[in-house]
DNA sequence: ATTTAAACTTGACAGTGTTAAGATTAACTA
DNA sequence: TAGTTAATCTTAACACTGTCAAGTTTAAAT
């Protein structure tokens, strides 16, 4: 990380500083050029770890995902054993996480990124770690509370839960909203 | 409109030629350049009619929430005259615009242009039309069959409502989501 | 008929993504 | 250890972008 020719772990110091870019600027004024002045590159050096931007913004996406899905691990860890009240803290951790970084949501949840197949038989195979989390949650607040549903009754719950807070969230960020009161209580509430 | 110095109906011209290209290629792919010359006219043109590109990107979002409050009007008149029907036929639509135009979504709510304030006393100040919509269903189905709700109550109830169909929207919007069933018959019953 | 102001063109500048060709060097191999 | 290889990086160039300054055309106003 100095004079060497190699840089050593562009890579990352790439995904790193583009990180550092949305958060201050958002995804917009995100340039490769800009990037690899920061990380002390020339302009073209980004393409020996990235076939394009797309590519590149594609990887960073991944990284503010696994920064998100670790937040609401912790979260949801450090919630009460009560399988309602671990859905409740990762619900109002999912709105936290974004209303502290509100540079990723737009980021993340724009068209093309997020993979998902809602249909309960094959849920497994989803990637999307948030949703797993919630899926597994939700698998063993069936077990524990609601037994004898069906797949699709337990389908429509998790989208329920979940459209609730995407929506709550999505709405949060939406330009100048102001809330009341206490949006926790509110989420809270809608979550039961 | 054809080899005349002045274009006549430039600005609108430029609109429409916007929304084709988003339509058909995402609003990343829009540019001021192509739009000018999809027009017959200059690079530079479009500087009369807009101050910068964001200017004009703003226009074409408020002619597309036009559209979007156009069909779901029209959505509420054709539905059947209860209140709570009219709600669910409002949360219908606002997906089903959206699937039909699927590069809408993300282009309209991305960060920035919705301006709201969900504080119940000064939600009249709100200018996003398809708010306006969902809230003066509400009022009505509050008069109607529940009368004597705190403002609170309402409040949270229909921010309740809007989250669902949002995220559900939202949902739906994220890359390659397959849907086993009916998803109307799903929002119906997320509504209730 | 003349003026005025809006609408448009041309030319230029800085910034962007991307590629081709070549330089540097770390890691591997004989 | 010496030589080769392949990854990493630089430089130069291209096509494209938003934007502005200066000048041209023309519709509308006086």
């Amino acid at each position: 990380m100095s004079d060497k020719y190699h840089h050593g772990d562009l890579r990352n110091a790439l995904i790193e500083e583009g990180i550092k870019m949305i958060n201050s600027s958002g995804e917009q004024t995100l340039s490769l050029r800009k990037l690899a002045e920061k990380c002390g590159v020339s302009m073209a050096a980004p393409y020996a770890h990235f076939k394009n931007k797309e590519e590149m913004v594609n990887a960073i996406k991944e990284y503010v995902e696994d920064a998100f899905t670790k937040y609401l691990e912790d979260a949801v860890a450090q919630a009460e054993a009560d399988v309602e009240a671990r859905i409740v803290a990762l619900g109002i951790a999912y709105v936290t996480f974004f209303m502290e970084n509100p540079e990723y949501f737009t980021f993340l949840f724009s068209r093309g990124y997020v993979h998902l197949n809602l249909d309960f038989k094959s849920m497994d195979k989803n990637t999307f770690k948030p949703y797993q989390l919630l899926k597994d949650l939700c698998s063993q607040y069936f077990d524990e509370k609601k037994p004898g549903l069906s797949d699709y009754e337990k389908e429509l719950e998790i989208i329920h839960i979940w459209s609730s807070v995407q929506g709550v969230t999505s709405i949060i960020f939406m330009k100048n909203v102001k809330w009341s009161r206490n949006w926790k209580t509110e989420l809270s509430s809608l979550l039961r």
